[in-house]
DNA sequence: CTGAAAGCGCTTACAG
DNA sequence: CTGAAAGCGCTTACAG
């Protein structure tokens, strides 16, 4: 393999001349420069960023913790990361928790041994040992989904967003209104917009029961068999819209009530939040709220990259929401 | 930050030995293990990885070539690389071309740079430079959708695929099929299974209507598009069906036949290809191929893996696929 | 404008 | 079983 040292022989000058001329820093002479830079061409030298690394304790790495990586919103978010820290010249190491909370820490400890510049974790839980680690890493840090105590932290507006598709459905004149979540384990999604949605009926003064309220796991499957419960056990009361905490439960949910042969929105509504690629082609059309999971990505990363610079702007963006009203209620 | 030599002073051995612990290899005993172990749990020490490299000239890094980070293909993908390299130690850098054919080149020399183990890239063409920059690379490498020369190459069975679903279609008694593809520069896309569905059509005698046939750009709306094309120039001799490469474009061209009250399949018959999830809950439900991309994904590693241990197998594995027959023909 | 030298944190023959 | 020493390929004060 070439090496800076080669390529100072051949260029006949100093190895800190050339590294001079590649990071453009310090004075140089014209000739020494051509030289330099003929050798370089001429040889395809290509700088071992490991020598540089241990150096200079930067790696030009971002590390990036997602949940599940084969996902519709991590790959948005990732992509718009990508985009802006790709600018800057830095990549993105990637790991996958697989939905196991462990492993976010191991993953921190890991990124931290490969000298990541900063970490984006996008959280879906918080818990002690979690910040603990975070700060522990003493690294430039975001979390993103979450808000993490002391660390800046990119949140949608899971509250106001329930809050307002919940008031949707009101003005629709639904008044039994069940409610498909998930686990309280996840504040952003299973307690905040639970909470928008309970709240709001509460302020509508209308009480909702018990077994109207059903929980999955984030998958179509489960969203499938919460709307089939919900169904089963309320054959006398039935509701007459379902407020559904994710897209993908929610087209689970349409999938049980075309086959039971419900017509939505006439005999059932149904909501969704995240707006995913398919809410918009299913049919009928899901009503959904876009998180703009991309614009929270490259902000997440343009924050990173100001804590890279000393800014430590330590704070909290909630980011904004859109609600994409179409036929599903 | 806490070193391997600080590690050797507190555990009162040379950093050789601290070494020898940390990698299990060569002889320890079992008193001086068991104090190096003891600081380096009370330290929290993290051996640097940049340092490890760059003596070892092995990162544990593999490097992937998207060509779009945020679609539902490269994250299956991309999910069963980092199943099998994850268990192996491996980490994944990522990186994403935004279908910019020079920044495959590119991004070979960058994570050459950057000591990768192995590089796997997702190929959309082929082109003489890339494989001229493979070659000098001199690294492990896989190549996943196109066959590329004189490299390991996992492809899809693009042609079979589309004969086998030309085939079906044919069955069903259509005999004016339309056609909705992509450009050939992509060698498998765009050639491979304009071929199958070509041949297809020839074998059963009977010609393609030149204006019977569109090309997009693999995005929804370009299927939209280009199913709009074809209606309307075909107003006197409309197809009863049409064969689309991609799901996605084929979603595309539902979308504009549902608004134009065509009924589907009576109407006009519909194909993908892809297994898209969405393919499953459109309405009607898509007829499509599954390429198990998930599996491709973990059998280029698998293959990496291999030649990493310095097995060479240079080879060509056509993966298999699964007609999924629904209700759109 | 230029270069010699130290040092980043590891691993690995080599010698004992 | 253990350690001293060399060296991986860079960058960066420091001196000129």
């Amino acid at each position: 393999m070439t090496t800076i040292n080669d390529i100072a022989k051949m260029a006949n000058v100093s190895r800190t001349t050339v590294s001079r001329v590649l990071n453009n820093n310090g004075y140089v002479s014209e000739s020494a420069r051509k030289r330099v830079m003929q050798v370089v061409e001429e040889t395809g030298y290509i700088p071992s960023v490991s020598a540089k690394s241990l150096r200079t304790k930067r790696s030009g790495v971002i590390g990036v913790i997602l949940p599940k990586i084969s996902t519709e919103t991590a790959s948005r978010v990732v992509g718009g990361i990508n985009e802006v820290v790709s600018k800057e010249g830095f990549q993105i190491l990637l790991t996958d928790t697989e939905l196991h909370h462990e492993k976010e820490i191991e993953y921190i400890r890991l990124l931290q041994s490969r000298h990541v510049d900063g970490i984006i974790l996008l959280a879906t839980n918080v818990n002690d040992p979690l910040l603990h680690a975070i700060e522990e890493a003493k690294l430039p840090f975001i979390s993103l989904g979450q808000e993490l105590p002391g660390v800046t932290s990119i949140v949608y507006d899971d509250y106001h967003a329930a809050v307002d598709m919940t008031t949707m459905i009101l003005q629709k004149g639904h008044k039994k209104i069940a409610y498909i979540g998930v686990g309280e384990e996840d504040p952003a999604v299973g307690v905040l917009r639970k909470k928008g949605f309970m709240d709001t009926m509460k302020k509508a003064g209308i009480t909702v029961e018990e077994n109207w309220c059903s929980y999955g796991d984030f998958s179509i499957e489960s969203g499938y068999e919460s709307m089939k419960q919900i169904i089963n056990s309320n054959r006398e009361n039935s509701p007459t819209a379902v407020f559904v905490v994710t897209d993908r439960m929610a087209i689970g949910a349409m999938e049980y009530l075309k086959e039971q042969g419900f017509r939505i929105p006439e005999d059932m509504a149904i909501t969704g939040i995240g707006a995913a690629v398919m809410s918009k082609y299913i049919t009928p059309s899901l009503t959904t709220i876009d998180y703009f999971n991309k614009d929270a990505g490259s902000k997440a990363a343009e924050l990173l990259l100001e804590q890279l610079q000393g800014k430590n702007t330590r704070k909290k963006i909630t980011q904004n929401y859109r609600l994409i009203k179409r036929d599903s209620v």
